[in-house]
DNA sequence: AGCGTTGTTCCATATAATGGAACTTCGTTT
DNA sequence: AAACGAAGTTCCATTATATGGAACAACGCT
């Protein structure tokens, strides 16, 4: 695709942000400068910078990590979004009738960013799924929020895409995909049937404002052996008369043009 | 602090996404403008790198907010803080104990970012405070923090503040905080009494690693009109030892000189 | 202790940011 | 609806900053 327009310094400095994030760890100098070919002075200045501003911290072992202030930015972020605070309340009346975790995503290029989750039991770790971006075309609120997209577009995405095999029902190649998606486009919404993660399976409807500026999508998730599929069925009209209330909130709050 | 040393490019993109982070709300070109006094073209650009690398968004209204992929980096740094990860479980005993709701903090030049959360009722919004950052100088987990720093790093810091009464409680003077970091550095546990909030008090204690790189606090929080002060400093026994636990935690886990 | 590796500093050069000004677009008023 | 003013965008010569090779320092391993 055309990433022509370079986004210059700022860009090498994220580059080191991603880095880090990506490595899921604290990493070292070292190891940043095998994933992304910075020079020593280079790498070293940026990451001296990225700390100044509290972007990146290190460790007393000299390794790399994310810093808190991105923290301070995303709870900024998380509680300023307006799509968010609209769709709450629908994710809350969704989980009320199903028990089952509900997640409300937004398509970013080619992945999907949740922006909330609403779970039955606060079990695990409540908040690890905020902001955790996964594979639009494995992903149950990927799949519809592509599926609604204008076709051009949807197709430049499809074929930008590279497809990993997460579990044996992943789908692989840009045909099937296209297929899969017409048909969500068709009926209006879409299953995830296990091809993230082997046992988990879910029922997603597309969400939009009425221009398409925010594309994505909610979903019910439930594990596979405790949540049948007719069961996931039988929710389908929920989810999509939740998503249905939440474009309608989008274009009565955010004013016809939004 | 000394901020003599600037992040040059870097940090003029940063000023940007942290105005329309302060703004709490979608701003237009024009309110950046007067925030921070860059000139059109500089502005434009700025915007136009941060929107290419995600980090802003624009509403159909041409304002600007914070882009999603903030969120992303959020939870990845986040999900592989080695701290938080080590709190955890104290963190949960002693919401157990306690019954109201926990907090892990970490001080961040001026200020307390919260690291983590555990709560009673997931009433409101779980992960509303996660990321937030608010002043040390009154809240208990910054006061925590702030004490057991070398004198010469706490009385730098002290005397940088700029104080805010945003109670008629809250500590508005150096000389009056420098007092109280004495106090609590000697009991080794500090208190906000509606310091921050009207009606919420809560009792903390400071941790941090071996060598002091990771200085912070963990507190129990609760409404004044619900839990007495009486009952808040019988947990006080409890929130050292979680403290004191943590701290041992992290010089098992993290090794002898983190 | 010595050596190889890892991380840091320096500086002439190349590159990207700067910001004034001209231009376009949008929203508002008459 | 047209005209006006304000908001936002583009352009480009100038200036400031990033670049990265190389020399240097610190660390950790045997």
């Amino acid at each position: 695709m055309d990433e022509s327009a370079s986004t210059g310094t700022l860009g090498k400095a994220i580059a080191v942000l991603d880095a880090i994030a990506r490595a899921g760890q604290p990493v070292r100098f070292r190891d940043l400068r095998n994933m992304i070919g910075q020079p020593p002075g280079t790498l070293h200045r940026n990451l001296s910078n990225l700390m100044k501003e509290g972007l990146v911290r290190t460790n007393p072992d000299n390794s790399y990590a994310l810093g808190y202030r991105l923290l301070t930015f995303a709870s900024a972020a998380w509680a300023s979004n307006r799509f968010r605070e609209i769709a709450e309340p629908h994710l809350r009346e969704l989980h009320r009738q199903t028990d089952e975790t509900v997640h409300l995503g937004v398509l970013e290029g080619l992945e999907v960013v949740y922006l909330d989750k609403v779970e039955s039991r606060q079990a695990v770790r409540m908040h690890s799924q905020i902001g955790k971006a996964s594979p639009a075309y494995c992903t149950g609120v990927g799949k519809a929020a592509l599926s609604i997209l204008p076709h051009v577009d949807m197709r430049i995405r499809v074929n930008s895409l590279s497809f990993h095999a997460f579990t044996p029902k992943t789908i692989v190649s840009a045909q099937a995909l296209e297929e899969e998606l017409g048909i969500i486009a068709d009926r209006g919404f879409a299953f995830d049937d296990e091809e993230h993660e082997t046992g988990i399976h879910c029922a997603a409807a597309p969400i939009h404002s009425p221009d398409k500026s925010f594309v994505g999508g909610i979903s019910v998730t439930a594990p596979s052996y405790r949540v049948s599929r007719q069961q996931l069925e039988q929710w389908v009209p929920l989810v999509i008369e939740a998503a249905h209330e939440i474009n309608s909130d989008i274009g009565i709050k955010l004013g016809p043009r939004a």
